[in-house]
DNA sequence: TTGAAAGCGATACCAA
DNA sequence: TTGGTATCGCTTTCAA
């Protein structure tokens, strides 16, 4: 059995009876011709010997690691973990591998992350975590952040504001004349995007601001804010931040034994796979997350790193829990 | 401003004045002992410069990139973001990042996939993928495998069968004369072990066999599979598989204005976070996943790489979705 | 206590 | 068309 590691490219030249350099120019296809008979023995050579190019020798010959370092707040969280699965299938269309890092909504873990990456030479880094403005200055590896603009970096951001006006007035469109919104925490001055939106449909409605709890980006965090808003004045319909929340919110709502869409309506904002199959299934705001996958890593593998900001348009996904779909 | 990738150990051995030696024994803390003074300065060069020593040129040189490739069939699965999480969790805790690839539960593609981890001579494999025997020969990077036995490497895996039959048992026990199945499809000849599970505790209690519906391990092939199961002859309790399908169940229960557990009570296997807040909470067979994460990791960097099998007891969580709970 | 230098494995230029 | 070789940045042995 032949054992992959340690066959170098020596072992391959010294069995083919060729140079090292040839045997590059036959793994690589360049940069010089090889002549096919001479080319077969290497090929051969190769296969009996079981060789497999070191790639921690290429990158550090050739300065690029083909690695995308990917930091999210927690991939346990479905909507990352979406996102993730989208960036690494586009990645390894195009030769790259991803390093998924957590930074579990701390700074100092995200910095700590971001030194990691760079220091294993990452070709780039794509930051999906909502902490405040990050360290990059001591950087010149290519950035791209995802849902929230930084400075220095490209930044491709689904438009929080405006999808939630749209799916707040559609809320308003079922007749509804007050909303209830439940909110995540606000910790970093941009996600109250999606409030802004909120706020927005009410204003253009002219309706007044219905009741608002808030938690945690969690199911847990939801349920709770779900049961302070019933507690409260109960709103006939609740524009919930986060597929994640309002799942949460649910819960509180059947426990309550109050029926949905019927006595509250729900429509939640991002749109996983997880909210198609709540009971009733979600109306939801979707995050272009295949998109923004995608366009993300072709702008690093194409080097457009150039500093931008692009935002994306959401979708309005009607299902039952608002009032419309198959119930 | 410093840029960070260009700055070499060179540089900083010039920047301090001496040589590039005394700048590894400064940045390892060995191995020889260097001059207070002489740190100073070099930890100071270090800083004015922004020097990050280049992980890839120590891998090479190390011959250990301090990696581990993890591939499992889809991280978008909860199930498999959760365990990518938790290893995660533990491997950065001990200086390690990982590559996080998936499989979409393709034979052909894991080959490739296990390739390209070891052409980039990652430290560690763990696979976690339910397909066929992998193609391990040609390599001696070290492999564990998660959730099923693979010859030539250390398995880690939840007792299935003994999981199932206790969840069964306790559906038997609320009285239940059948109990139906909703099972994965098929196809390594390994998942059945829950099928067995469920078919010990049925044997052992004097039960028939009740009806069996398979379908794909994602939600729509649980519902799917449920609308089948509801079609025939319907069980006043069900098995499920995974708790993905087991979603995928509720919704076809629901659907059908069935009531869970009054009319259909349900159990399923896994215990991911989704399974507390569906409706109703799903009564689980619990994997113990950060368990098996933590040892995965620590078997992995303390070197402990003999061949051996390990299982692990799940747990039972009651909720209401079988008839207990607060409901 | 410090420095010089030999590799780790691959790339690609310069000669031949 | 092919071979020799410098180089990428770092670790570590051997001398000084």
């Amino acid at each position: 059995m032949a054992k992959a590691s340690p066959v170098t490219r020596n072992d391959v030249a010294e069995y083919a009876g060729v140079s090292s350099a040839v045997v590059s120019y036959v793994v690589n296809d360049g940069p010089r011709r090889v002549a096919p008979e001479t080319r077969e023995r290497v090929l051969e050579a190769i296969r009996v010997l079981g060789y497999r190019p070191n790639a921690t020798a290429r990158a550090l010959r050739m300065g690029t690691t083909q690695t995308f370092g990917l930091i999210v707040p927690d991939s346990g969280n479905p909507l990352y973990a979406e996102l993730a699965r989208a960036i690494e299938k586009e990645a390894s269309a195009r030769g790259y591998v991803v390093l998924q890092t957590n930074a579990g909504g701390d700074p100092t873990v995200e910095r700590t992350k971001i030194a990691e990456l760079v220091a294993r030479r990452v070709s780039a880094i794509i930051l999906a975590t909502p902490t405040e403005e990050p360290e990059l200055s001591e950087t010149d590896v290519p950035v791209i952040a995802l849902n929230r603009p930084v400075t220095g970096a490209t930044s491709l951001i689904p438009e929080y504001r405006e999808g939630a006006r749209i799916g707040v007035e559609h809320l308003i469109g079922h007749g509804h004349e007050r909303v209830g919104l439940v909110m995540g925490l606000d910790l970093t001055g941009w996600r109250p995007e999606r409030e802004l939106g909120w706020r927005d449909a009410l204003e253009q409605a002219g309706l007044p601001e219905g009741p608002i709890a808030r938690g945690t980006f969690t199911r847990q965090g939801g349920y709770e804010a779900g049961r302070r808003l019933l507690k409260a004045d109960r709103p006939p319909a609740v524009f919930v931040s986060s597929d994640l929340q309002a799942v949460g919110v649910l819960r509180a709502l059947h426990e309550a034994r109050l029926d949905v869409p019927g006595d509250v309506a729900v429509l939640s904002f991002d749109g996983t796979a997880e909210s198609e199959f709540s009971w009733p299934p979600l109306s939801v705001i979707r995050q272009p997350i295949e998109r923004i996958a995608k366009d993300t890593v072709a702008r690093l593998v194409d080097g457009q790193t150039g500093i931008e900001q692009v935002t994306y348009p959401t979708e309005l996904i009607l299902r039952r829990s608002c009032g419309c779909g198959e119930g």
